[in-house]
DNA sequence: ATCTCTGCAAATGTTTTGCAGACAA
DNA sequence: TTGTCTGCAAAACATTTGCAGAGAT
């Protein structure tokens, strides 16, 4: 294939919008639909599009920024998260994402194969719980 | 609390959409959405409304028969899938699912605790890859 | 007979798209 | 200047709901 035929990529702007949403999912550390994030970038950006802010969290998700979990009634929602592949554990109680880099992943894949016959390429794993914060304001309310 | 303030079931009737989608979903072992089920239902009653497909999976997947996920565009898929708590492996070919009961997701649950501080009460996984029927169709096309 | 379920049609809520002007490079 | 984004408004889609009649017990 010679290097003409390798499709180029398209230039990529920074613009306020694509900074603002980065800015704030990133500082926010739990998933949020598009709707919570257009409210809160109105803000900043008060002429700022709904349709715009699901442009670019399809964009911003697809350089691989943003990871997207879909939830029930139809609703997408985006979490701040970058370039590596890791697990999430979710506290139920104020959702907020801790990563997990999963050591223990390596004897469920062997297990796996070894079962099933099952060739693993992919997994993902989310676990609900209690994060450590609200394990302890539970105890002194 | 007496016993004639404990809100009774409502009775549930065995009607022929239940039988039918149950029947359907049981026998197809891949995750379905409610358009697919209600396309495929229509060989068997012809009338059935796409409303009551959504209604019956639904209820079927609260009554604990039927597992759900929620998937991009907006889109519920449901999985026959018995009353046991376990996981999924989702082959990428074919879309076939197998249970996975995987012994070393306590080593998993373990080290969560341990790292985090994170109180595990429930968790999601979903491998993906190639089952081994696939693997074996793959070197012989 | 009674209470539950279903078909139909209309409504809801999220996400997508077309297009002309605004913006970043 | 040039090609990429964005705002706006309208469309597309999956899903939900109200209601009267059909069905299950």
């Amino acid at each position: 294939m010679r290097n003409s035929d390798v499709p180029r990529d398209r230039a990529a702007y920074a613009t306020h919008a694509r900074k603002a949403i980065l800015a704030y999912l990133s500082q926010e550390r739990r998933y949020r639909g598009a709707a919570e994030v257009h409210r809160a970038l109105r803000a900043v950006l008060p002429r700022i599009a709904l349709s715009t802010v699901y442009r670019t969290l399809e964009y911003l998700s697809e350089q691989g920024s943003l990871s997207r979990r879909n939830v029930a009634h139809g609703v997408t929602e985006f979490l701040y998260c970058g370039d590596l592949h890791h697990d999430h554990a979710v506290c139920r109680t104020c959702g907020k994402v801790e990563d997990v880099d999963c050591i223990a992943m390596n004897g469920v894949r062997g297990e796996l194969r070894a079962r099933l016959s099952f060739a693993l390429d992919d997994h993902e794993f989310t676990f609900y719980g209690r994060c450590a914060e609200c394990q302890a304001s539970e105890s002194t309310p």
